[in-house]
DNA sequence: AACGCGCTTGCGACCAGTTGCGACAATAGA
DNA sequence: TCTATTGTCGCAACTGGTCGCAAGCGCGTT
């Protein structure tokens, strides 16, 4: 069953050869667990994995390429309203944008895509005569279960 | 000639009171700075200035201080796309919600206000049951001079 | 296959923000 | 006014993220 064309293995790397993007050891175990990760990844876990896969990748370099990601759009960054403190979270940049909801009792992190959104952007463009590349659009409140 | 009713001076202080929080002279003179500023505020700043008022502030109490306010719902924190770094900005909240507009060139900040912004919050709530306390959008971009 | 340029890395030092703890100060009650 | 209680403060240590630099490695060229 082939995964859809947005989490086809080998996409990040894939992204990196066409933009003549040196590639590394380093950054090969950083974008293989950046494209078989399921779920919302912070820095020290995505250090944790890469270092699975080649032992000697450091701090700084799972900073400087989860930048480099960020500035060719290839993911999106979250804080997720800063439930779990400080850090951040990354995933990868699917086709639509889409909205973070955090549950301030639960903790529990909902996505949901908007058409509304969609247009809102479109108007923000225009209005502003604004061009977007990037947006995020993250909201903290209590979810159906905690809001009772 | 009055200020707007949300940006009266001793608004946050008045609002401490009600809640029955303590006032202490160190946030007397954080919130009196909060009170004051005409822009994006960030606590290094806020740091400096409330010295001004109380010299023996520290650091932490202004990031007390600052989720205290948070966690009532009387500032907005924003990162502002991470355009000067890391640290985050701080601003008084006002009574509509706006969108923070970066852009990614001349590092110019813009706001916007509008009825779309508001109607997905309501699709949002009802569409997912989701009660929200505080959303947060920004875009990265380029504004109308730097995108030609 | 080997060379060499220049991007990338690891390291250590640094900046931003948080936390635990003992000392202290703001309020309620006598 | 004095005291007891409890919240807040300053400090110092810690985590998350960035930066400058020297050494190393990828990759186009030969």
């Amino acid at each position: 069953m082939p995964l859809p064309q947005t989490e086809m293995p080998g996409r990040l790397q894939a992204h990196f050869a066409e933009r003549g993007i040196r590639m590394t050891e380093q950054r090969r175990a950083i974008l293989r667990v950046m494209e078989t990760a399921t779920k919302h990844l912070d820095a020290a876990q995505l250090l944790r994995r890469a270092q699975k896969l080649d032992a000697g990748v450091d701090r700084s370099t799972v900073y400087r390429t989860l930048q480099l990601l960020k500035r060719h759009g290839l993911i999106d960054e979250l804080d997720l309203m800063h439930i779990h403190g400080e850090g951040h979270y990354y995933e990868r940049k699917l086709n639509r944008d889409h909205i973070h909801m955090a549950c301030l009792r639960c903790g529990k992190i909902m996505e949901f895509v908007s058409d509304i959104f969609e247009k809102l952007k479109g108007q923000v463009e225009k209005d502003c005569r604004f061009r977007i590349v990037v947006s995020r659009l993250e909201i903290g409140g209590y979810c159906a279960g905690c809001s009772k």
